[in-house]
DNA sequence: TACTGGATTCACT
DNA sequence: GTGAATCCAGTAA
C-alpha cells in the first residue's frame, strides 16, 4: 500500500472530499478506512473564508494536514486541499481496522462504533493533536525531503463507486450563505450521525 | 486586555 | 432533545 503523492491532493476541496472516501488513514499502530468527509465552500463559517494565522496553512500549501482546537477540549482533522486556493477536507469519520486496543484505551469505550464515527473522536482515537499539524500528509514527502516522518499517512485504496457515496448538504450552520458538503459511504455503520 | 463564540461530544431528562 | 463542559483564536476597544 502507497502513501498518496502530494500531487493528488491539488484539488479542490468539493473533488477531493468524495474521493478521500475508502482511502486509508494510518498513524502508529492505527489504521482506518476513511468513511465520512466535509467540504467547505466559501461558507464564512469555513476558516478558509478569512485566512487567519491558524487557518494560514490551507493557503500556503495542499496535501498537509491541518488541525485545529475547538469548543476547548476537541481537536478536528482536516486536510488541505485546492492547489492556486484556499480550502481543506474535514475527516468526520473512520473505519477502524487496527490498532483497536489503543483507540478503545484513547477513547476510554469498547464501542467500535464509537472510536472514530465523529471528527473529534477520530483525532482522540488516534492520538491526533495540534503536534500534527502542518505536517505532510505523505509519508513519501517527508523522506524526498529528509524531514522525519510524521507517521500520519493517508495511503492509496480502490475508488469507492460513486453509487455508494451520498451526498448532503449539512445542515444546523446558519452563520454562511453556502453550506458545506458532507460525503458518506452508503450503509456504513461507522459515520457519524 | 478582555470578551465572544465555536466544523463537538456526552450525560442527562 | 437539551444543555454543560472547556479553552483557544479572533476581534474589538
Amino acid at each position: 500500500m502507497n502513501p498518496l503523492p502530494q500531487s493528488w491532493f491539488a484539488k479542490s476541496a468539493l473533488t477531493l472530499a468524495p474521493r478521500l472516501l475508502g482511502k486509508v488513514v494510518k498513524k502508529g499502530s492505527c489504521v482506518g478506512i476513511i468513511v465520512e468527509t466535509e467540504a467547505y465552500g466559501t461558507d464564512p463559517a469555513s476558516h478558509a473564508y478569512r485566512v487567519t494565522k491558524r487557518s494560514a496553512p490551507m493557503r500556503d500549501s495542499w496535501g498537509h494536514w491541518y488541525v485545529y482546537f475547538t469548543y476547548g477540549m476537541h481537536w478536528c482533522a482536516n486536510v488541505t486541499s485546492d492547489k492556486g486556493g484556499i480550502g481543506a477536507v474535514l475527516i468526520r469519520a473512520v473505519e477502524p481496522k487496527g490498532g483497536l486496543g489503543t483507540m478503545k484505551h484513547r477513547r476510554k469505550t469498547d464501542n467500535i462504533r464509537a472510536l472514530c464515527s465523529g471528527p473529534a473522536k477520530f483525532c482522540q482515537a488516534f492520538g491526533i493533536t495540534g503536534a500534527q499539524n502542518k505536517s505532510p500528509v505523505t509519508d513519501g514527502f517527508a523522506r524526498h525531503t529528509g524531514r522525519s516522518v510524521s507517521g500520519f499517512a493517508i495511503y492509496d485504496a480502490p475508488e469507492i463507486p460513486k453509487t455508494r457515496i451520498a451526498t448532503s448538504p449539512r445542515v444546523g450552520i446558519t452563520s454562511g450563505t453556502e453550506l458545506p458538503w458532507r460525503f458518506y459511504i452508503k450503509g456504513n455503520p461507522f459515520v457519524s450521525r
